[in-house]
RNA sequence: GGGCAGCUGCCCGAGCGGCUAAAGGGGGCAGACUGUAAAUCUGCUGACGUAAGUCUACGCUGGUUCGAACCCAGCGCUGCCCA
């Protein structure tokens, strides 16, 4: 039977709900409904970096599901989770961070999470863990430890792997799902929300509230957004991610870059299309429409959430110049030459490449093109004749000189 | 506290006195082909220098040697075993 919040939530059949199915989640949102509660929802997120990315919004969409139904996310900003490090689906330790890392990487998150959410106070929650987790007594954390055995952490996959490789794995990284699960009862989540890979973190929290003598929390779990390489999950440590702080042109590009496998993936996960939407794109690809151009409204689809419409206008418009008819983009760097210089010089100057060599060996690779004609030699000399022209690296980086 | 093993470029990994900027693979970049997809093929993949060459790099610090990633000593880190 169709419930009034099934078409809402059932956008991709990957999502997993613990216990039991989306009738538990159904029962929960009738009862709130009937009571006129509100549903806190929780989604924490640790600022490792500077970056949010397409990976996070994916439970940033499923959060918003619930913001519209009235309910309140809860982000909690892991500032103190962030430098414990959270060993979930790694095979190796993360490096540890700072308190003034940590910060300093929060300080934006707001603003990126605003671009899916509607982060106004009245509707919306942030909380940063620091705030308890950083007071906690070392006879409490004790406490807490008590109720893990060790005999349960190291059959957790993840813990076994690095275990049985040979690998270290450290004391501190094992307190990580306690502290995980300690938020659920700071803020008294009805709902945590997290990618599959936070299955072991998330159920925890149920047994913490449980402990606590709190009523346990819905754990949500949704697929993990596969990176633009098209094999491992979007993260930044992989670079196979769309940033939400990209350049239109950046966002509008990299999607294009996806596996075609990946279109569908990508808009039922991260895309704010309706159900029935994707499920026409999914019609027309079966049909044979031309991928690349479903493709294109994906990306466009997604400028047009992480800036705006004409922005996503431009960014579509620039990229079939650019890509499908090979002109020259408009709004491209400019390099004000003062003398005459080295292309590999001014490669340099201008930031195209890391390095002089570089520079040489894209040359050499024949990379590099000044107004369309193939540059062979590295010690060609750009001078006050080349004004105007453009310098064109690779597919993707032009320089005009003025 | 003791014993054994290991630490090499972005990653994995070979090398075990000169022929080593360091095999091979992965990844990445560029070229061809395309739809900035996939697959395939080719080239490149430390910095500086037009070049000859110079410098930096094999956990760290010293030493032996004409010459060290490679030998020796001390230290650090990791794993395993014993206590």
């Amino acid at each position: 039977m169709q419930s009034e919040f099934s078409s809402k939530f059932i956008v991709s059949g990957e999502v997993q709900y613990l216990p039991g199915s989306f009738t538990e989640l159904e029962k929960l949102l009738i009862e709130a409904k009937n009571e006129n509660k509100k549903l806190r929802v929780k989604l924490g997120i640790d600022p490792t970096s500077t970056d949010l990315h397409l990976g996070h919004t994916v439970c940033l969409h499923y959060l918003r599901r619930f913001q519209e139904l009235g309910h309140t996310p809860v982000l909690i900003i892991g500032g103190f989770t962030a430098m414990v490090g959270d060993p979930s689906g790694r095979n190796e330790a993360r490096p540890p961070l700072t308190y003034e890392q940590v910060q300093s990487n929060a300080k934006t998150y707001l603003s990126q999470v605003s671009k899916i959410l509607d982060t106004s106070p009245s509707k919306f929650e942030v909380v940063n863990n620091y705030d308890w987790l950083g007071k906690l007594s070392s006879s409490e954390i004790l406490k807490l430890a008590h109720l893990v055995t060790i005999n349960q952490l190291i059959g957790k996959e993840a813990f076994g792997n690095r275990i049985d490789k040979g690998e270290p794995l450290y004391l501190h990284e094992v307190l990580y799902p306690i502290l995980q699960g300690y938020d659920s009862v700071a803020v008294k989540a009805d709902i945590e929300l997290g990618g599959i890979d936070q299955t072991y973190n998330v159920l925890f929290g149920r047994h913490m509230q449980k402990h606590f003598k709190q009523k346990e929390q819905l754990a949500i779990f949704l697929p993990l957004l596969i990176g633009l390489d098209g094999s491992k999950k979007m993260s930044k440590s992989f670079g196979n991610y769309i940033a939400l702080n990209d350049s239109p042109g950046e966002v509008f590009g990299k999607s294009m870059s996806i596996p075609d496998e990946l279109i569908i993936h990508y808009f039922k996960l991260v895309s704010d299309l309706k159900a029935e939407q994707i499920f026409n794109c999914e019609e027309e690809l079966k049909a044979g429409r031309n991928p690349r151009d479903i493709k294109m409204d994906l990306a466009y689809n997604l400028v047009k959430q992480l800036h705006s419409k004409e922005a996503a206008d431009e960014a579509k418009e620039g990229f079939i110049k650019q890509f499908q008819k090979s002109e020259i983009p408009d709004d491209i760097d400019e390099y004000k030459l003062i003398e005459s210089i080295k292309v590999t010089d001014l490669m340099l100057n201008a930031n195209l490449v890391p390095s002089k060599g570089e520079a040489k060996r894209l040359i050499d690779g024949g990379g590099v093109k000044l107004q369309s004609v193939k540059v062979d030699d590295p010690n060609f000399l750009i001078t006050s004749d080349h004004k105007n022209a453009v310098l064109q690296i690779g597919k993707r980086k032009f320089v005009k000189i003025i």
